[in-house]
DNA sequence: CATTTATAAATTTTT
DNA sequence: TTTATAAATG
């Protein structure tokens, strides 16, 4: 047999690739041709007789997973795509469930929620329960749908994750454990799952007698790409899915992982060999991306940790010079002198689209993104805050949601809200009215049967809250009548049989919402390209339900930002938070912001592990870069609040950068610069030029 | 009494 | 820019 696809492996890659039967366990350190050798896999596979269909490829984004199919393809020369299962844990979760659900007891037909809705449904219960009230402290909706995650995700007890992770709402124990079970039985009231429900669920369903054999028979072999950013619940499904057979392969590198804050675990690729007893391991150890140079900075910040599974990166690729630590003044100066080496080395051959700039929180491009725009240089970010999650878009989307699903609570209260002169009571009111159920028991306070007006349905089983809003209407308030008298001939044209098509469902919800918007929000011509964006997206979907349920589980990740006319068109540059970056490498990599407070970030020192777990994400940034790497460093910071002021604070240089890391950096920067030509900051000479300024005249 | 408006405060990373 | 609380309004 033709074995081209092997051609130019290195012989651990090779071995990988070609291994046999039963558990195979890759660490492959950043650089070392994972993602090649995964489709190597693939190919191999098929070309050595497996079923495409009968392969399951778990990756960490709908991108990655369709990438390695599309080489995979080309490599076996057959078409794979649409015939490997490939996909995120919660896609495929989702795609089992439609099919297998019953087997489980969950109807197919439920919503996907995302943590937004999450905690807005956390926070529903809250209030209904009065526990936010009389200035108690008590933990806000999104710590509240945080701890919640954590806690299912991790398979621990709520009591051990507050006392490990959010020591300051232990107090509130009980509290918290009642709105978790009343969050619970609410989801399932409306047939929603929220991202934690689809792994549960599917573990569920692989560890159910009868259909968890038929799930598990349905695949010869499972591979998994990023298994150091897998929390318990995805390695109980994994173990559950291979009692048939043992054939799994996952990939990852413990020094890599940075999603411990939902609740991943290196426990997962560091036990694996005692979960799979006989499994195989390889290392994949040389690096093909980065200049030696720039590996020898990235190791000596990985020194300090404690790494478990040790391995040695080596390049072959020669070093032309060091990564640089350039010191600047501020912010602003970060900027200009990003834009400046940006712009030469795009002079000098390197297009926009292989360079990057990487930062630790989605805001701290925020500057940079207006100098860009005012230079014209165009660029895509990826990660911080994303299409979906602006509220005029979550807005529309909990309209399509009751068309689709009529007991989805949250989205009706979220829709009612809209109307001028409904608020939360009288939203619950007319819900309760409707029959959607929520805060009707439970000790909460029942919704108020305005006695003559509620109606006790006939055929409870065939009517749904959206019939009963179409057909028999409750009474809104006398100066909400209008709005809610549009609500209900929009879900009616919405609903017709047969549905209309999903775009003109777009364009009806919109004529409903446009004056409600325009009233709401100030900027609204702005958000209303958003809109026609939605209506964009939509119109490459047939159903409805298929189009929402893609929106939450794989939400359009880039803003395309595109500053200005495209004057280099079709280059543009990257924007990303580290997070995002993972997998993903780019001739000259620029770090902002890498002083303490940023990397590592405020919020991660509660304990050890959150240190640690910032310095593999410096390492991880550091690594993405394949011939030149700058990382900045702003001494000051001004403080925004007060605007006027120009009040400012100094900044340390990330801890990560010690001593020993510096030597393997080459220091630059303006002040730098000044320091070795100028007279010295703290000198009499630099004193009295300082005061000699304020004799001369104001430049500006 | 419920809703709207005003004011103050806080703000990581993502499926 | 969003979110919780307090005051004002209908």
């Amino acid at each position: 047999m033709n074995n081209h696809w092997l051609q130019g492996l290195n012989p651990a890659q090779r071995e990988a690739v070609t291994y046999g039967a039963g558990p195979l366990l890759v660490v492959a350190g950043a650089g070392t041709g994972k993602t090649r050798t995964l489709a190597c896999r693939v190919a191999h596979l098929i070309r050595n007789g497996t079923t495409p269909e009968r392969i399951l490829l778990l990756t960490f984004t709908r991108r990655a997973a369709a990438e390695m199919i599309r080489r995979a393809e080309e490599l076996a020369a057959c078409d794979a795509t649409g015939r490997v299962w490939g996909g995120t844990f919660h896609a495929t979760a989702n795609r089992l469930l439609r099919h297998y659900g019953q087997a489980i007891d969950l109807p197919t037909d439920f919503t996907v929620i995302d943590e937004a809705d999450a905690a807005d449904l956390m926070n529903l219960i809250r209030n209904e329960r009065g526990l936010g009230d009389r200035g108690r402290r008590f933990p806000r909706k999104q710590t509240l749908a945080a701890i919640y995650s954590r806690t299912v995700s991790a398979g621990d007890k709520l009591d051990a994750v507050l006392k490990r992770q959010f020591t300051w709402c232990l107090h509130e124990f009980d509290a918290i454990a009642e709105i978790f079970v009343e969050y619970t039985r609410r989801k399932r009231e409306a047939n929603v799952l929220d991202y934690d429900d689809l792994l549960l669920a599917w573990r569920t369903l692989c560890e159910s007698a009868g259909a968890g054999e038929t799930v598990a028979g349905r695949f010869d072999h499972v591979l998994v790409d990023e298994y150091q950013d897998t929390n318990r619940v995805q390695s109980d499904i994994l173990r559950a899915l291979r009692r048939s057979n043992r054939n799994i392969m996952v990939v990852g590198d413990d020094a890599q992982s940075i999603y411990s804050f939902r609740a991943a675990t290196i426990r997962n690729i560091l036990d694996f060999p005692d979960q799979f007893p006989g499994t195989h391991i390889v290392k994949l150890e040389e690096n093909y991306r980065s200049t030696q140079t720039i590996l020898d900075a990235a190791n000596s910040v990985m020194a300090p940790a404690r790494e478990r599974f040790t391995k040695s990166l080596w390049s072959s690729r020669p070093s032309r010079h060091k990564a640089s630590l350039v010191t600047c003044l501020d912010e602003a100066e970060q900027c200009r002198i990003v834009c400046e080496r940006l712009l030469r080395h795009l002079e000098r051959g390197v297009p926009l689209m292989r360079q990057a700039v990487l930062f630790r929180a989605g805001h701290h491009s925020d500057q940079l993104e207006v100098e860009l725009a005012r230079r014209k240089i165009p660029f895509h970010k990826f990660g911080g805050l994303k299409f979906i999650e602006a509220a005029h878009i979550k807005d529309m989307i909990a309209i399509l949601r009751i068309l689709e699903n009529p007991g989805d609570e949250i989205s009706w209260f979220r829709v009612l809200l809209l109307l001028p002169g409904i608020g939360a009571k009288t939203a619950g009111r007319i819900m309760g009215e409707l029959g959607v159920r929520g805060g009707g028991d439970g000790g909460a306070p029942p919704a108020k049967e305005n006695g003559e007006r509620h109606r006790r349905p006939r055929a409870a089983s065939v009517t749904t809250p959206l019939k009963r809003m179409i057909d028999a209407p409750p009474r809104p308030p006398a100066d909400a009548r209008r709005a809610f008298e549009d609500l209900r001939a929009t879900l009616k044209d919405c609903s017709t049989q047969p549905a209309p098509p999903i775009v003109s469902q777009i364009e009806r919800i919109c004529e409903f919402y446009r004056p409600l918007f325009e009233a709401r929000y100030d900027n609204h011509p702005m958000r209303l390209r958003d809109l026609e964006q939605l209506e964009q997206i939509a119109g490459r979907y047939r159903s409805r339900g298929s189009f929402i349920t893609d929106l939450t589980l794989d939400p359009p990740t880039s803003t395309s930002e595109l500053a200005g006319a495209p004057y280099l068109d079709e280059d543009w540059l990257t924007l990303s938070t580290i997070h995002s970056a993972k997998g993903c490498e780019w001739q000259v990599v620029h770090i902002l912001h890498v002083a303490d407070g940023m990397i590592p970030s405020d919020m991660a020192l509660v304990d050890d592990e959150g240190a640690e777990e910032e310095r593999r994400l410096l390492y991880v940034a550091m690594t993405r870069a394949k011939d030149d790497l700058y990382l900045y460093f702003p001494l000051r910071y001004y403080h925004r609040k007060h605007a006027a002021g120009d009040a400012h604070s100094y900044a340390q240089l990330s801890r990560f950068l010690t001593p020993d890391v510096r030597r393997h950096l080459h220091e630059q920067g303006a002040v730098i610069e000044a320091l070795a030509t100028g007279p010295r900051a703290g000198s009499i000479r630099a004193m009295d030029e300082k005061t000699n300024r304020q004799w001369m005249p104001d430049a500006n």
